[in-house]
DNA sequence: GGTATAACGTCTGTTGTCATACCACTTGGG
DNA sequence: CCCAAGTGGTATGACAACAGACGTTATACC
């Protein structure tokens, strides 16, 4: 039954890829910095433009790489971020593999933790940095009401990030990102001053207890704050939202 | 500071890479259909060849299509999958931006949840699919260690699926994987028949608890499972994994 | 000898790769 | 101030490589 391994071999653009990669990788080229372009790597790889192209577009798309036209031209080595996670959730979405329960659920596993995490381990430089977001979405909040829900949201990819742990900021980001998204797409109508500031005042609580090295109570309001979210937006979006609360948040909400 | 917005215009290929993922979005094409060959596509979009095919591949990228040739050649809508989020995470650990103990400690924030919500609301059909399982691992595990340490893998994806959260189920599948990966990479030595009954015997104190709707305990013994796991690991792998028990894991080590 | 069956070739539509050319854009130098 | 050089993006036409389907031949068995 066993015979021999790996009979098919890979695609050129696949074998150039892995190769660039790797280079990347052994941090041949480091972050921002240039590598060469398709003419150069034609001549070094012996191959196509057409088959450079396509493993360029490959590692672009795995965010490897950022490709510039004009200024400065190239294609450069890029550090990582969450975007191709957030691709794929909301790829998932337009599919309906996913709505607002999936994604509010799933920030249940995630932030109540991070924020738990973050309490116990802050540095004095991460509470200031939250105690800006803060000040700052409560200056905008009454001019910009948008600008302000877009820092109320960073403010949560900020305390994931106080963990230290990449994996986490990132599942944080994409979620949040596609909840946001989401949440832009669907309601038309704008949340109300008092709403948003009602997400300010409880994020000033889930920093309190951040400040106060309380992981307990920073988990348990971010948590709640999580299900307030949740609930403020099933009754601006209205009727259409109110179906997707489920098993899964009722589950904590026990309020 | 505020110019006109999005005067660049989008590249040829990205236009057409959006037309045909917002049909498969409305379905035009559905999962498993074919869509158009490259040349097809030429004559209705109007545009070279050279275009489609990176509207296709960036497509192939995110998980949208898959590409066959041969008989049967062309792209295929396909069902997403975990993968582009996997290939994020092997590039991190590639570059060295996280290793076990990131890993290990993502999986603390997951899978316990997701055990005790297993447990909360599981059918009998899962149930006996995690049995079977179970039997098959432990009917391997004496002539394939390393067929029964995939299956063990693939018990901490299923009792996530039973979550019925595709988000979680994705970010589990993802981060496993990479972990198992990264444990074949490292550790040399193989496991010796013990570990891995050890892990069959935890995995069915899991289950166990998963039966009993005892959500409390599915929640803790998966805890310490992955506790254990991790553990075991560390040993095996010598001194070069020991450090990497940092702060992260230690929050959870009271045993 | 007849028939079932296994091994073998060819045929076909598609993707993969190639070479060359031109465009739009920016930079740098005459 | 304009032009030449270098960049990525697109167009075009050609050929190679693939992977099954399908018919053909060879083989085995009764």
């Amino acid at each position: 039954m066993e015979g021999f391994p790996s009979l098919k071999k890979p695609l050129l653009s696949q074998e150039v890829e892995h190769a660039i990669k790797q280079s990347i990788h052994d941090e041949v080229f480091k972050p921002g910095e240039k590598i060469p372009s398709e003419r150069e790597l034609v001549e070094q790889f012996q191959v196509s433009r057409v088959t450079i192209r396509e493993a360029l577009r490959n590692l672009q798309r795995s965010g490897l790489i950022t490709i510039r036209r004009g200024v400065r031209a190239g294609a450069y080595v890029s550090e990582l971020t969450s975007d191709p996670i957030t691709e794929n959730f909301q790829n998932l979405i337009h599919l309906g593999r996913i709505d607002y329960s999936h994604l509010i659920d799933a920030r249940l596993y995630i932030e109540p933790r991070a924020a738990e995490m973050a309490a116990k381990y802050r540095s004095d430089k991460e509470v200031r940095h939250l105690r800006g977001l803060l000040e700052r979405a409560e200056a905008v909040a009454d001019q910009n009401c948008k600008r302000a829900r877009i820092i109320n949201v960073s403010f949560h990819c900020e305390v994931a990030r106080i963990t230290q742990n990449p994996i986490i900021v990132f599942i944080t980001e994409s979620i949040t990102q596609s909840y946001s998204t989401l949440i832009i797409e669907t309601t038309s109508t704008q949340l109300n001053r008092g709403d948003v500031q009602k997400f300010i005042d409880e994020h000033r609580e889930i920093l309190d207890a951040i400040i106060k090295q309380n992981s307990a109570e920073a988990y348990e309001k971010t948590r709640r704050h999580l299900i307030e979210t949740y609930l403020t937006y099933s009754r601006v979006a209205g009727a259409s939202l109110e179906k997707d609360i489920d098993r899964r948040i009722r589950h904590d909400c026990d309020l």
